[in-house]
DNA sequence: TCTAGCTTTCCTGATT
DNA sequence: CAATCAGGAAAGCTAG
């Protein structure tokens, strides 16, 4: 059943929720516009000023829908290819208005949870992050079987990231779109495997803080949409990319990781450390560059 | 409590 | 000269 965590969610916030659902606007008959009416981010203030999270959801810009989306990303573990963003140039106004039906119509499966989340958020009018915390956490503690995890994972469903290593937020979303054809899969298929034996993964790792940078700067990279000039690919089948805006990419990944202190210093520390785990290679005498290697996994176009 | 993994922070020196 | 790169060392944080 897919939607019991969130009702759970629902039900232990003590609210019983008038779904007043207006339908009156439709996004699927919107033309998206990202490529060119998109605001210019400046990510001093875009990203990290009037945000999304002190705003009633109903006043929202469309930069605003645009971090509430990141956060969800972030939050659930997602990959950026869950959400298609271009679905979502939208307005708050506008968004407030859709049904589930137009969420998982622009989303799929991930619709039903961006539905949930704009319901609560509509309800409570905004939220800052001590509400995340405490959904997050009851979301936790009312999954405490580790089978029940495992699959409400698999379903998509808010979780609080103990099985990231188990499902890469890559595989995840294959896996969620490919469920149904699982079983044509070889037998030693990596997807396959964690399909079959989730729980039984000998390949677990620590991951104690989310997203790694590394995923974290990739799926900037996947998502146009989420990267305003930030990162582009220099040579896209090499898995070649060069940082454009560092420090904002610095305050961004500092953001993610609640640290303000954070630079593009420390960050490209961080980066070079991944040059021993060949999660990237160097790329002698050009600044700012960088090169995925052959342990960082989901950049590949092909891949996806 | 200990440990491992993954940064984060600070640093010095080299290079662009 | 500033920005960036390289990498050592140690500390911090978190989950197992």
């Amino acid at each position: 059943m897919q939607i019991q965590p969130c009702i759970q969610i629902m039900i232990l916030e003590g609210n019983s929720i008038a779904m007043n659902i207006n339908s009156n606007s439709n996004p699927l008959n919107h033309q998206p516009s990202w490529t060119h009416g998109y605001p210019t981010c400046d990510v001093s203030t875009s990203f990290f000023g009037n945000q999304w999270h002190e705003v009633h959801p109903q006043f929202w810009t469309k930069l605003q829908v645009w971090e509430w989306l990141q956060h969800l990303l972030d939050t659930n573990q997602l990959d950026g290819n869950c959400i298609p963003f271009q679905e979502f140039d939208i307005t708050g106004e506008r968004l407030c208005g859709m049904t589930l039906q137009d969420f998982t119509h622009a989303a799929g499966t991930t619709g039903q949870i961006l539905y949930n989340n704009i319901q609560i958020l509509k309800w409570h009018g905004q939220y800052g992050s001590e509400m995340l915390q405490s959904l997050n956490l009851v979301v936790k503690t009312e999954q405490t079987d580790p089978s029940s995890m495992t699959s409400w994972k698999e379903e998509n469903f808010l979780y609080d990231g103990t099985y990231d290593d188990m499902f890469d937020s890559k595989t995840f979303c294959r896996s969620q779109i490919s469920t149904a054809s699982a079983e044509h899969l070889p037998a030693d298929s990596d997807v396959k495997k964690q399909q079959d034996h989730p729980q039984k993964s000998g390949n677990k790792k620590h991951n104690p803080r989310g997203t790694h940078l590394w995923e974290f700067i990739r799926d900037i990279l996947l998502n146009p949409e989420r990267n305003p000039g930030l990162i582009k690919w220099e040579d896209r089948s090499e898995g070649i990319f060069r940082f454009l805006k560092s420090e904002a990419v610095a305050q961004l990944w500092g953001k993610k990781k609640n640290n303000s202190s954070m630079t593009y210093e420390k960050l490209s520390r961080a980066m070079r450390y991944y040059y021993k785990r060949e999660i990237l290679e160097r790329v002698d005498g050009r600044r700012l560059v960088y090169k995925f290697g052959k342990n960082a996994r989901g950049w590949k176009e092909n891949e996806s």
